[in-house]
DNA sequence: ATAAAATCGTTAATAGTATGAATATTATTA
DNA sequence: TAATAATATTCATACTATTAACGATTTTAT
């Protein structure tokens, strides 16, 4: 009888779906561990470290240009600026071109702070690359892809 | 040289890296959005939307007992009740065998919304796997499940 | 049987994450 | 120059979460 396949390909899908579930939740809390983790270790909200992390390379950021890149309201990353200002990570100059704009910058301090930050993050992915078999990176990263874009399809298909 | 050989494979590490972070950083962004999406869609906080979710199969839970589950302090699952049993998805009775006891349990309300939303969850994953070749599911899950497992490996290590 | 210890849930204080509306200042443009 | 647009800040609000202190109840040990 024809039932007997139905239902074991529903079964299977039923089982791929919750399987798939459970690992992606697996894997995001791995991930959540990780940011209460690095918050603790370097003494700083995660917001503000996240803030910190978007100086790599650029010399100035703007309020503005701060929350476009965090996804967040301009008020947010005003507050975020203040705690880092506090903490003598970030400073703050006004445009000379444009009194309107703020210009900040990482202070020594910021750019040491930041240096280790990205260390931490390269030595944390490349302790996950080492407990994954050398013939097996290629693939896991492969199918890594193979899934991010399936998830950003569903993404935009859902919501 | 020995020099040109050394180099390379450092280089392909370091490209490994960077692409396992980026592509975990995207996943993870993924699944905050649709965290976003259906607090919005049920119109419920996230964490009281987890809390009615906890209730599949269990006819009582306790504070304490989805505290663990949660991983959150006894104090903020009062919270998290307290807005569900405002909104009539959850109600509260004394344990007859032990008045410090609380049990909780869904109204006909909460079985009904704990249902969407597991349809929901179910939805949507099943998405993410149609977006999959058919031929390449059964590796993604392996893959994922390499990841997951080398995740929580460097976790052990590293925190 | 009763005093001490343990358990359970709640309250209050505090901190972090985030938004939106209103505002002040400064630039641009008509 | 007057209206408009852009930039950042402040304030009110809401959600996530913890810790410490507390009151009520049960268990345990004397």
């Amino acid at each position: 009888m024809n039932n007997v396949y139905v239902k074991t390909d529903e079964e299977l899908l039923g089982y791929q779906i919750s399987r798939l579930q459970d690992l992606i939740n697996q894997i995001v809390h791995c991930c959540e561990d990780k940011r209460l983790y690095e918050s603790q270790k370097f003494g700083l909200p995660y917001a503000e470290l996240r803030c910190l992390m978007l100086f790599e390379g650029e010399r100035y950021l703007t309020v503005k240009g701060i929350a476009q890149r965090l996804e967040v309201a301009k008020s947010r990353v005003t507050k975020l600026i203040n705690g880092l200002t506090e903490k003598g990570l970030v400073e703050m100059i006004e445009d000379p071109r444009d009194a309107r704009i703020k210009l900040i910058s990482l202070t020594p301090a910021g750019r040491a702070k930041s240096g280790e930050i990205a260390a931490f993050h390269s030595e944390i992915h490349a302790k996950i690359l080492s407990n994954i078999a050398t013939d097996e990176r290629l693939n896991t990263l492969s199918y890594l892809e193979v899934l991010r874009s399936a998830m950003e399809t569903a993404k935009a298909e859902v919501m």
